[in-house]
RNA sequence: GGAGAGGUGGCCGAGUGGUUUAAGGCGCACGCCUGGAAAGCGUGUAUACGUUAAUCCGUAUCGAGGGUUCGAAUCCCUCCCUCUCCGCCA
């Protein structure tokens, strides 16, 4: 949610900022709805006024056994109008609220123009893209070929959009995860983390996905309603819900491992060989509070431990600032990790690095008490994919496969693969 | 699945229809006291909105919503959540 005050003192500036990610903000409405808001809201707090003077002076009649019939007669008019009136004002209220729920974050300054994904701004590269001798296949024909992945029977268990795997390439996956969270431990100094993988509604609404992309979740079915999260950024930043953090404690820095369970809704047709989109995927998901002075030094923090699993990994990536039409709802400003795909000759995004600001925390009460001005004020929070563990199978398979089929194992993967140096067939 | 208890400010906690304007305590902040500290004493200490130059002040908020009433933390209804015990269970 934005802070209702931009809204209330300067729209103009509010849409200004959101025309820059194509949301337009219909000022002479808001401004509109404000105003009549102001007028019920003053009318039905004189009436309330009145009300609550009647009543006391009704006690204190009565209280010395006097007659207060006259008095409780005239106040059966004010009632009527206290009603009529507070009806009025909670009509504009609900309007005001649904309209302010609908209005996604305003981008920040740096974030550049654009409309889509084209136009998004590279800040940099490292590591030179792969030279094959052969011509290079996707994951899936890598994965297939060592008999580690199978979409065929994923397809008779759920459907499509899923994946098994066996052997070594199942355990791959599991080294992948593994890594990662030993680096963002022991070297980043994130707090392991684990998590419901159901949520109820409230959480989802507290980070943004409710109620606007409700289509996009799993829920289950029954008396109990759960959705199936669809990254841990919803479990781990609503933690702070509800929380007044002292400074103290920030910067919260937590690391999550969970599944994650998309439908993946209007995106029909697209990336639907392999396992680029799937319903279900893991992630090691990186989230950090912190005080809103420092979270755009935080969001390069963020950024660059994302970016050191790559490295580490030795995979060629690039770096690359959503416009402002490719932003997410809830984010001022995004930065996409894009991995080198040799078998798609392209980058592809497996890591999605954010800065909320404070549009999550509104939403949570996530606050933290700001020693300068002695007051209670939103936290900014921040989370990266660090990083999407299926994607970054699919960036080994394809980056490290030999000639033969067979598939290298990344040196830093090797201590958790028991020293393997190769998947091989058979 | 069954039975019971509960939800009040940052925290604990009193409060069964009208001086509750939410007592009291803890914590915190400031002051007094002190050589310095502790103790003690005093003052202050929620959020949002409205009003205002600012203060004052007004209104709302006691899990949520609805109802009864001139008046609800308090009575009634519905829902949500937490805890305890029993049963089942990896």
């Amino acid at each position: 949610m934005l802070d209702p005050n931009i809204l209330r003192k300067n729209p103009e500036f509010a849409a200004e900022r959101l025309k820059l990610r194509g949301f337009d903000l219909d000022v002479a409405r808001l401004k509109d709805l404000e105003a009549r808001r102001r007028t019920h809201q003053v009318e039905t707090e004189a009436l309330q006024k009145e009300r609550n003077r009647a009543s006391k002076a009704i006690g204190q009649a009565k209280a010395k056994g006097g007659d207060a019939e006259e008095l409780m007669a005239r106040m059966k008019q004010v009632n009527e109008d206290l009603d009529a009136s507070s009806a009025r004002l909670q009509e504009v209220q609900d309007e005001l609220t649904s309209l302010l729920r609908t209005i996604p974050n305003l981008p920040h300054d740096s974030v550049p123009e654009g409309m889509d994904e084209d136009d998004n701004e590279e800040v940099r590269r490292w590591g030179d893209l792969p030279d094959f001798v052969f011509s290079p296949l996707d994951h899936t024909d890598v994965g297939t070929g060592l008999k580690g992945l199978d979409f065929d029977s994923a397809v008779k268990l759920s459907g499509s959009r899923f994946v098994v795997m066996y052997g070594q390439i199942a355990r791959l996956h599991r080294a992948l995860i593994q890594f990662m969270l030993q680096v963002h431990t022991e070297e980043h100094g994130y707090v392991e983390t684990y998590v419901p993988y159901l949520v109820n509604r409230e959480s989802l609404f507290g980070t943004g996905q409710l109620p606007k992309f409700e289509d996009d979740q799993f829920a289950t079915l029954g008396d109990e309603e759960y959705f199936l999260i669809p990254t841990a950024e919803v479990p781990v930043t609503n933690l702070v819900r509800d929380v007044v953090l002292s400074g103290d404690d920030l910067p919260v820095r937590r690391v999550s491992h969970t599944p994650c369970f998309r439908k993946e809704a209007g995106s029909y047709g697209k990336d639907t060989r392999g396992m680029i989109r799937q319903h279900q995927f893991e992630k090691v998901e990186l989230v950090q509070v912190v005080e809103p002075a420092r979270s755009y030094e935080a969001l390069e923090e963020l950024t660059a431990h994302a970016e050191k699993i790559l490295q580490y990994l030795a995979l060629p990536y690039r770096v690359v600032t959503l416009c402002g039409g490719d932003l997410g709802f809830s984010a001022a400003k995004t930065y996409d990790l894009e991995v080198w795909l040799p078998g798609q000759q392209r980058f592809r995004e497996i890591s999605s690095c954010s800065n909320f600001e404070g549009f999550q925390a509104r939403r949570l009460r996530a606050r933290w008490a700001n020693p300068e001005t002695g007051k209670n004020e939103p936290v900014h929070t921040l989370n990266g994919s660090g990083l999407a563990v299926g994607r970054t199978l699919v960036a080994v398979l394809e980056n490290y496969q030999q000639e033969d089929g067979s598939v290298v194992i990344p040196a830093a993967l090797r201590p958790y693969m028991g020293g393997l140096e190769a998947i091989r067939a058979g």
